[in-house]
DNA sequence: GAAGCTTATGTTACCCGTGCCATTCGTAAC
DNA sequence: GTTACGAATGGCACGGGTAACATAAGCTTC
């Protein structure tokens, strides 16, 4: 970069504190609204810094007293389009209101190595928390490190000693989508689960097993995929070759796609041959053919609320958003045979 | 082992500088790779430096230099997640690559005062430089300032005095949709256009345009959308009402979902008796029913170049990346009648 | 061998808020 | 009247790199 970024010198507060007719120090004071500021003084110090358009430098702050008001923001850079983007936009608004700036890391993949330089990135930048919206696949030395100096939240279940953990629960979602799916009257629901890494993926196999459990039902063998429609669409193809399938449990929205385009190719046609329940609720769900039926996440919020628990805003803790099912037509009763 | 290991203490580079026997200086040229470093000096620091787990701390720095190596990146929150994401993604990872941090911005919706908002918030972190991902509906006098303070590219194409632009040709890929559809054979091509204010919906919305009366044909009224499906839904129900559209191009491949889920409901079929094609290639645009005929944009790369051209990586300036059509399902020749 | 240049390294001031302590003043308590 | 104390404010050192300048060698060149 050739042209430095030469910013024309900003005032400082030294500058204020001149045109206030006090010193540095009661500036600083006034504006981190300190109680022991006379009313008169503030007003005089307040208008001089409007006067000057003077604007607050954080930098300096960071050196001596080691707050950024930076929070990092880890995430994986492939897949999950939408929920990665609702989840910055929640963590985002979240950290704004509350005065934090947010600095993102994305993962090129799932690596330890990546992860590690990735954490190591966002401390080196001081930042004053950290949220992880990725799986931490093994947690190395340097990571427990990490997330022991600085408050973490992860949001997708996996944790470190340090961290805390947010998650939605999503063996509920794995249960209302199969339970919902039973209830129509299919006597097996097949899955289509994520990535075994994911604490999401896993939980909503488990809630798919303890709902067929209940039911008295052997689950079948699950098939993986790795989030991507073309995953699904892979996995799809191997279910389309199985007359019995009738109905299936897909864990993302976005699996479904594929799962649903391959079954198409094969003639089965959803839902009159095959039921999908699918989970996120993107908003592309409702506007496929047909509209799938998901188990709505709410990753703005959930986005928000990991901000609020590292900031402890929130002292209710884990204030979770429910999931909650949207019926729409990519389910039906089995045919009658 | 020293006392600076100890947790809260990190070690400086006066700390390097001691165990290494060289001055502080020494240490910051040898980190920053600067040529006149002895060899043997060089190696010694860094020895001294792995030694105390130096971490190297930007916040001296943005004192002393007004440099952060951060870059701020200003997106729109809603709608558009896979391009967001996309641009994100690309633009963090050129960012990485070149020893940059990012830090982002999302507007809750476009509008003048939180822009400016975000961009003071952008200047407040000491930014070095600025990436607008979002249209800039109207140009204030403090957004001339900051974007005149700092270096500044946009990716959608609208200007203030210091900023650059970067921006894929997108009369191209209107002219480029337009012309498959009349090669197919349609004697009409109608438009459901993005919103106004974007340059890339106005760009596309001409190259339409332009297509269309190099072939001699009058443009009918474009129709207009905000890129959610939702939008081109109630578009499209629109013109599945008139019996002449044979052949729409829709701005984005979000909207065309939309658009196709009306037209199914008013029992006209794509592409037996409307043909579609869209802009974008989203991931999931291969996946739906019929797969999209779409113009694809690389999003990624347009992130990684807006870096590029911010930071001078990239001396030969707007090395824009193609926009290049993607034949799939959803256009097929007019019925003949 | 002295001037002139290059390379390697050290010294010092500075960036600008903030923590800590000192000071002043007014007032309540004894 | 003197002590005690809190409120309001100022003074100053500090944090950790970096720019700018200074210094000390090593090497050319005539």
């Amino acid at each position: 970069m050739t042209e430095a970024t030469m910013r024309g010198k900003q005032p400082s507060m030294a500058d204020v504190a001149r045109a206030a007719g006090v010193s540095a120090q009661t500036v600083s004071r006034t504006l981190r609204d300190s109680p022991n500021v006379n009313a008169e003084t503030r007003r005089r110090v307040l208008d001089a810094a409007e006067q000057l358009r003077y604007r607050y430098n954080g930098a300096p702050r960071l050196l001596s007293s080691g707050r950024s008001f930076t929070l990092g923001l880890v995430l994986l850079q492939a897949g999950g389009y939408y929920s990665r983007s609702a989840v910055t936009a929640g963590v985002e608004a979240a950290a704004g209101q509350a005065g934090y700036s947010v600095s993102i890391a994305t993962l090129a993949e799932l690596d330890t190595a990546l992860m590690e330089k990735s954490l190591l990135k966002l401390s080196d930048q001081g930042v004053d928390g950290i949220i992880i919206a990725v799986p931490l696949i093994s947690v190395t030395q340097r990571m427990e490190d990490i997330t022991r100096d600085i408050p973490t939240v992860t949001v997708d279940g996996s944790r470190t000693t340090g961290a805390r953990v947010l998650g939605i629960d999503q063996h509920e979602a794995g249960r209302t989508a199969t339970q919902h799916l039973l209830d129509a009257g299919h006597r097996q629901v097949w899955h289509v689960a994520g990535p075994d890494e994911w604490i999401e993926a896993r939980q909503r196999r488990q809630g798919w097993q303890e709902c067929l459990a209940a039911a008295g039902i052997d689950a079948p063998p699950a098939l993986e995929g790795d989030w991507s429609p073309e995953s699904g669409y892979r996995q799809g193809q191997i279910l389309a070759m199985i007359p019995e399938v009738t109905a299936i449990f897909v864990a993302s929205d976005e699996m479904a796609f594929g799962v649903i385009k391959a079954l198409r190719e094969r003639g089965r046609s959803v839902p009159q041959d095959v039921s999908i329940v699918s989970v996120d609720d993107i908003e592309l769900a409702a506007y496929c053919h047909p509209p799938l039926t998901t188990v709505r996440q709410d990753f703005y919020s959930s986005g928000a609320a990991a901000v609020a628990l590292l900031l402890g805003t929130d002292p209710d803790g884990e204030s979770l958003t429910q999931a909650s099912l949207i019926v729409r037509e990519s389910t039906a009763a089995p045919r009658s045979r």
